[in-house]
DNA sequence: GACAACATACATACATGAATGTATGTTAAT
DNA sequence: ATTAACATACATTCATGTATGTATGTTGTC
């Protein structure tokens, strides 16, 4: 029957908090419409009426998810700080403990880093994940550039593979913790694993 | 009709190198017997002569790709060397080209670390890989300790800290490397990326 | 040594269930 | 009256697991 348009917007939303649950429970290759559709109170025909397939609610959902991630780097680097290296040191373990504690978030990175298996209908997404990945380097890198800008990265310090490194090393610390959470005790590894990193770059800060 | 034992176990063989192959490619929950048989120019009867399942097959692939790579680490490190964290730092970075130019390597990891969703059918196989990253680690620690012991560590250093740390990066640029093999250029960024953190978390050279 | 009986190591055929996509029915908004 | 937003029914395909067929290695008996 027809609903009215609130209720259609409603439901598409429930339709796609339920498939971000169950996909980052399941893996995407792994979830059937059926458990979808049951976990959004609905039946696979609704399903179908406001998406095609799968692949397109994995579609919408990928903007909508890294969005939260992205503007905290952006609203944190915008901010004005005299020493950039600390504020990225603040940033990089309050990134990693608020994926912790903050469900939708912890969610997304689940999804994109271990549960999607960008091979076969998939792999068409493979370039918005390594889009979105650069996205994110880049901010990352305005750190390293405007500590550079303050004089606060010594001078043979190169933005480029501090950024790679800096990628690298969160992923690394997000995929030991999402591929066991209850192993892995965030509130205390995040600052002391970040501070050991972060500790000695630009070792002429506070000059 | 019945075969020499020797055919037999190079059936076995041949399954279970077609398997690591298209396990690697599309992922253990969406690889389909049909296909590994194929590639091993079997029928599927044959791999059910051999295995009960999938996830016998996965099981069988466990240790025997695993070993290689441990095996790399243990004998390294069982080598004497005056500068522990140097002979770390090249085991890294040779670690992690090895693991390009060497297809069952790359394959090894890519099927554990990307490919493989630990949850349905596969959950059962978390722990074994929960204990194989716990195996790897403990290989890392024996570098610092060794370090600690020959007065090449600073007092204040935590082994346990540092190999945390190590194992995070050494995963964050391993994931970054195999999502996306063509763009990440191996034979210059793993120096670089390996110089660049073992320095930034106080392991200088000739300490 | 010859040969029959048995068993192994597959290949092929059969049975089934699950998931997807499409068609059709229902009802309430517009 | 029309049509959107679903729910339900139908059709199809695919993958898995099991059953059966085939032929050759192995072993025991003569």
């Amino acid at each position: 029957m027809r609903r009215t348009k609130e209720d259609a917007h409603n439901t598409r939303e429930d339709i796609l908090n339920a498939a971000v649950t169950i996909f980052s429970e399941k893996g995407v290759g792994a979830s059937t419409l059926e458990e979808i559709a049951q976990k959004a109170n609905v039946t696979r025909g609704a399903i179908y009426w406001h998406f095609k397939n799968k692949a397109e609610i994995f579609d919408a959902l990928h903007e909508r998810m890294h969005r939260p991630i992205v503007e905290m780097l952006i609203e944190d680097i915008e901010k004005d700080h005299p020493e950039p290296i600390q504020q990225l040191r603040d940033m990089c373990v309050r990134l990693l403990m608020n994926i912790e504690e903050d469900a939708m978030k912890r969610q997304a990175m689940m999804l994109f880093i271990i549960k999607t298996n960008y091979s076969g209908d998939m792999a068409i997404y493979k370039e918005n994940y390594l889009a979105k990945k650069e996205e994110g380097k880049k901010l990352f890198r305005r750190y390293f550039e405007k500590a550079q800008k303050a004089g606060k990265l010594s001078k043979d310090s190169n933005p480029e593979l501090l950024t790679e490194a800096i990628s690298c090393y969160m992923k690394g610390v997000l995929h030991e913790y999402l591929i066991n959470p209850e192993g892995f005790n965030m509130k205390k590894k995040a600052p002391q694993l970040i501070e050991l990193f972060l500790n000695n770059i630009g070792l002429n800060e506070g000059n």
